[in-house]
DNA sequence: TGATTATATGTCGCACCAACATATGCTCGA
DNA sequence: TCGAGCATATGTTGGTGCGACATATAATCA
């Protein structure tokens, strides 16, 4: 899933421009399985560009930053059909929150109390988003995402709330030992 | 978590080399939580040594090759701690899987159905593995963050169980009208 | 009026992932 | 018994891409 069939999988669904790629790569229905940067982006834009995948019309209003809206060609189409039918890498899951919480011997209570509880509102928040975009949203796949999504949040959600207090009351254990000695 | 707090985290549990590092990474408890890879590892314990963080000794035995075993000083935990206790970054997810799925228009069933079933015979190893794992385990934070894992993945397992056939039939609507024309 | 936010494009340094190169010992089937 | 393949082990390299920075304009708001 690099930034290059990201580009076009946004692109098969409507033009946009590279500020609008990365906004519904990191706040849309793509938003909770991928993530990118404009570092990436841009320079991928360009290479579909140079390939003929994509291509770019500058939409220039005075007194206004011009825009430059790429939209994806037949020939884009075909090759981000061809990526879908590839055989596909395993998913990534990076968890700094879980690392703490394994290490929470050497973590301060207080300090952990303040990571889970951002943790749980991050999550709450994320459960609201999935069932208002439940609704308007027309791609046959999308609502079948989005389910998928609130059946794994909501299982998180709630072991996080559930044992949330015994979390707290381990941590700090080996660090406390330390200051002691 | 950098390359360098993901050592200093395995080191604080027992010396190791960079290969059982990354086994243990890949393959261990920290498995499902943390990625990475040699090219990240031998330069982060290069650096880490400069630093006074963790200490190389060589362990050589006649006929076989050289091991550079790694452990943690009293400096690297303190790092660690002072690190653990920082704030933390959010967590990454990304899935392919799941970008698939939304494209399922343009998938051909029969990859779907492939893509699909590997990853139900993926979550069930893993399920699997965590389930096993919890017994010979005897940090405390370890047991929690098992279990939260196999909480989730349960979830996530059970959802793409009772969901399979739906997305199959989704799948390649958009390809056959595509290729009809 | 000035501060902040949203839109918009882009660059740069560093981190790091995937693949390759290299070497040895062990196991197991032909 | 001999070679093939696998596990152990260390490292390099090329390209990708993340995070931070630079730049610019319009709108909103105190």
């Amino acid at each position: 899933m690099n930034a290059r069939t990201l580009c076009l999988a946004i692109l098969n669904f409507g033009e946009a421009t590279g500020y609008e790629i990365r906004k519904k790569s990191i706040e849309g229905e793509f938003s909770y399985f991928v993530d990118t940067s404009f570092g990436a982006i841009y320079p991928a834009l360009s290479r579909l560009t140079d390939e003929g995948l994509v291509e770019c019309r500058d939409e220039v209003h005075p007194g206004k930053p011009a825009r430059k809206v790429y939209s994806i060609t037949p020939k884009g189409r075909d090759a981000f059909v061809d990526a879908l039918n590839q055989p596909i890498e395993q998913d990534v899951f990076k968890s700094p929150f879980l690392l703490t919480a394994m290490c929470c011997e050497f973590v301060d209570p207080k300090h952990m109390a303040k990571v889970i509880d951002e943790r749980i509102e991050y999550l709450k928040n994320k459960l609201e988003f999935l069932s208002a975009a439940k609704s308007d949203c027309d791609m046959p796949g999308a609502a079948w995402t989005l389910h998928y999504g609130s059946a794994v949040f909501e299982a998180s959600y709630e072991y996080l709330v559930k044992n949330r207090d015994a979390l707290i009351a381990m941590s700090g254990s080996a660090q406390s030992a330390e200051a002691a000695e």
